[in-house]
DNA sequence: GGTTGACTTAAAGTACACTTTAAGTTGTAA
DNA sequence: TTACAACTTAAAGTGTACTTTAAGTCAACC
């Protein structure tokens, strides 16, 4: 009977593993989002299930969360089940403020578009008298 | 018959017509991006037409351009239709890294989704065993 | 056994987009 | 006319999230 020892990975190999660099993990960890384990000598290493949560923390910083909003997610994370309901009430906080900025974005997006095809039409035309873009816009009940 | 003065506006109300503060005005005019008008005291003034401008500026911005990406696109502007094709170039790779980013808080969103459902599933069954969120996320097939 | 690359730490530096300060001038309302 | 708010400038300061540097230890390969 064999003991399969969990796969360990150095800084940089676990960096390259969740597409970031040595230092980054090294910051993370300074500000308590990240707790990899040592070596005798001193040296981290980090094993398959931290992809997993280093790759979680990604997806809340992709959300718009602030390394300091996953501070607080990861200390009530660490008092135990608890503080669900505080994490819950953060996530929820921070998915309505996504929202808000989704719905501004696409239509920062509708915009640009439509710039883009003022411009591909000004350029097809390009002798003729065309109407500026205010205009255009309102065409397309496209406003501001 | 009378001439209709087109409304000017100092730098407060202006300010606050397009949702900026007024440094943030004189910010953007010392990068290049506004030229407001100036009153014989020297003190500026803004039209009605250059809310549009501002508000333009603003959505370009909100899509990811950054201040000397807006620079680029202002010289060009101002450059005249030659740099039409430029200009066109510009936004369309704006646009691409746009919807790449896009792509990815999408996906962002739904990891956060899930956690939440995760979450309330968790505290609906206060006193139940539950499955850990990396096997919760594949049976939706969201991965990572 | 020596060289190269990866690791260690703490601290300083960088990039971006503003924001604030300081010192002074000007316009408006009581 | 006095006081207060809004304007002017240049320069320094702020916040966020890293990134880079410096000085040293350690491990792996030829």
């Amino acid at each position: 009977m064999t003991t399969t020892t969990p796969e360990r990975y150095a800084i940089g190999d676990f960096a390259k593993a969740v597409g970031l660099t040595a230092p980054t993990l090294r910051y993370y960890e300074k500000a308590g989002l990240i707790e990899p384990h040592r070596l005798e000598n001193g040296r981290r290493y980090y094993e398959a299930a931290d992809i997993n949560w280093v790759k979680f923390l990604l997806h809340l910083k992709g959300t718009g969360m602030s390394i300091s909003e996953l501070q607080q997610y990861v200390a009530w994370r660490a008092a135990g089940d608890e503080t669900i309901p505080q994490r819950l009430a953060l996530l929820k906080h921070v998915k309505e403020d996504f929202l808000v900025q989704f719905n501004e974005v696409q239509h920062h997006l509708q915009i640009l578009n439509d710039k883009i095809n003022w411009y591909e039409e000004k350029e097809a035309g390009i002798t003729q008298d065309h109407e500026d873009f205010s205009s255009y816009l309102q065409r397309f009940g496209h406003h501001e």
